[in-house]
DNA sequence: TAACAAAGTGGAATCGGTTACACTCGAACC
DNA sequence: GGTTCGAGTGTAACCGATTCCACTTTGTTA
């Protein structure tokens, strides 16, 4: 109905000045008489004040409030990772807005522009494109800047936190080789992330060390998004000579991807061996139980708010921080039954 | 490195007053010379100016801006729908601020005071507690509040899109009567919610309609956080007459639900019918692919992000709006087997 | 008793934008 | 040739908080 109270208000109300309010507001910041604090809390709940932030913001630095700007809010893996750093920012009195760039490098921007505006103390992201000036820009504007899961080299200023992707990677086909497997299908994001490349250098050189020669078929980039998983999955499973494992090191297409496999009828594991690089609730429920890589959202988590809200001791250069992904073998992988390893 | 530049700066290095740069900002909101235009833009540009929201916010009214509280983006339903939401506000320019309440009432006031201070024009939420004093005050300060799938019949300020949960439940309860089951087990989530509420009494009208007495004991309400699902799931079944069906009504609760099945080694539809008040990928995945209900994400985002921009046309009482839910039938569902057809 | 410290208070400047209003100037009109 | 108009510009007030500083009122100490 009527205007909201202002500091103004509350002050008359309360028969104080302006200062005094303010006082009770940020308590500690100065001395206020018992009395007086009292007829302000009065006061402030008779006409159910609540200061503007926009009116702190202006005269101090923005107040502790980081940005979180992700892919895919619908990829579980990045849900649990944004409730993972809510909770850990909660934990230290921070704010998180929550952005959501939906692999869209137009929507990418866009956020980006706001949250500069937004004078945020730190963002963590997952970059999508390479809006290399943009992230630049935030940096320059002495917002901290924090990549995770993925990033880009062109942004040296950002730090970084991550699983160690190609180690992982090399662990997932080690896992497979040692089975027996020689012709395994690679499903990654794109080459354009770090994600997809890391993960397809550590599976292309665990193959070379063990004197395979990695067949470029068998390797297949797709979008994070959408729905091409299961047409990787099923241009692999076409071929003349199958694959007799696959590894999907895409969280978001696995799903898909699985999909196709459930339709065709291969029977995992003695048809196909899978490894999925997610962690969710329903790998589990997956008939077998999926072999999976599990990333450590918690720690990612907690990593990306620390360096968040830390002042950067150079300008310069980011700090990267690795963490352990872990391998967990369940029902998803076997050796190859005999019928369908090759001569060689 | 340096300060960020201001308004004045610009203005400074394109040799007019603040006024100018001003309506370059604002397009539109007055005459400016083609010349004086191009300077100020060179001029930001070369400053990388990005003007401070909290100044612009702090005359004018908040930029538009809606807030989105949900209860857990942890959970797909919600997940999908912030996607949702986000792509919807987008399209219409406006931005949102995504909170999580983690299904916590603390945290839930929390959010909503930052909300409340931001002045955002809108909420779109899934209330968790009756913080409805909290929720009054939003709306007191002319902020349009929507509740979104949930709501609270103590704010009736408030707009409430959602699908008819009751009807969905009927249905549900409808389709496992017509295949002859007689003991169906009901899990949903905790009665102090509408959504709880409504479906668990949409399920006990269809059994009184049928002329089936209820027994409270195969009603199990539970949070939609957590992991009760699979105690729930496992004193079903431990019972001396275990049902021939459940409805899995809680959207959080379904997977780790499943899980206890899958444990349990209870065949799925023969021993027991299955139906999941959720749509995710996965769903289809699962062995036997599952019969369930699906919300129209799309729709409610749509609608939702509608009344938060929309003026309210009476203060005191807020709109409802229902949309239909579609039950899909797959494979988990089928008439029990005669042996476990109690004499009845 | 004078001097001084500390507590409590209020006035006023400030943050970085927006915008009402006053002003200049040249073109168009009668 | 004076008036009117509108385009283009700048000045200054304002939004609602924080905060520096000066001031008064006490209590404490030499």
């Amino acid at each position: 109905m009527t205007k909201p109270a202002t500091i103004r208000d509350v002050a008359a109300a309360a028969g104080v000045s302006i200062a005094v309010v303010s006082r009770v507001l940020n308590d500690g910041s100065g001395p206020v008489s018992a009395g007086a604090r009292q007829r302000v809390l009065q006061a402030m709940q008779d006409l159910s004040y609540r200061p503007r932030v926009a009116a702190r913001e202006l005269k101090s630095g923005p107040t502790s409030t980081i940005g979180l700007l992700l892919a895919d809010v619908t990829n579980p893996f990045f849900a649990r990772l944004a409730d993972s750093v809510v909770r850990e920012a909660r934990s230290r009195g921070v704010q998180v807005v929550l952005m959501t760039t939906q692999e869209d490098p137009r929507l990418e921007e866009e956020a980006l522009a706001t949250l500069a505006s937004r004078r945020v103390s730190g963002v963590i992201a997952t970059p999508t494109a390479t809006n290399a000036g943009a992230w630049q820009h935030l940096g320059d504007l002495q917002t901290r800047v924090v990549f995770v899961d993925r990033y880009l080299d062109s942004v040296p200023l950002a730090d970084v936190v991550s699983i160690d992707n190609e180690r992982s990677a090399r662990e997932a086909t080690e896992h497979l080789l040692e089975l027996g497997h020689r012709r395994i299908g690679f499903v990654s994001g794109p080459l354009s992330t770090t994600t997809g490349r890391s993960r397809t250098d550590g599976h292309l050189a665990t193959l070379a060390a063990h004197g395979i020669e990695p067949e470029s078929e068998l390797l297949r980039n797709i979008p994070f998004r959408g729905d091409q998983g299961a047409d990787a999955m099923g241009s692999l499973l076409e071929r003349d000579d199958p694959p007799t494992a696959i590894i999907l090191a895409n969280t978001a297409q696995a799903v898909s991807g699985l999909r196709r496999l459930r339709q065709a009828g291969v029977k995992v594991p003695s048809e196909l061996s899978v490894v999925v690089f997610d962690d969710n609730p329903w790998t589990e429920l997956f008939a077998p139980a999926l072999t999976i890589m599990r990333q450590p959202t918690e720690l990612l988590a907690a990593h990306s708010v620390d360096l968040a809200l830390s002042q950067q001791p150079d300008a310069t250069a980011g700090r990267t921080l690795m963490v352990e992904a872990e391998f967990v073998v369940r029902s998803s992988t076997a050796a190859p039954t005999a019928a369908r390893v090759p001569s060689n």
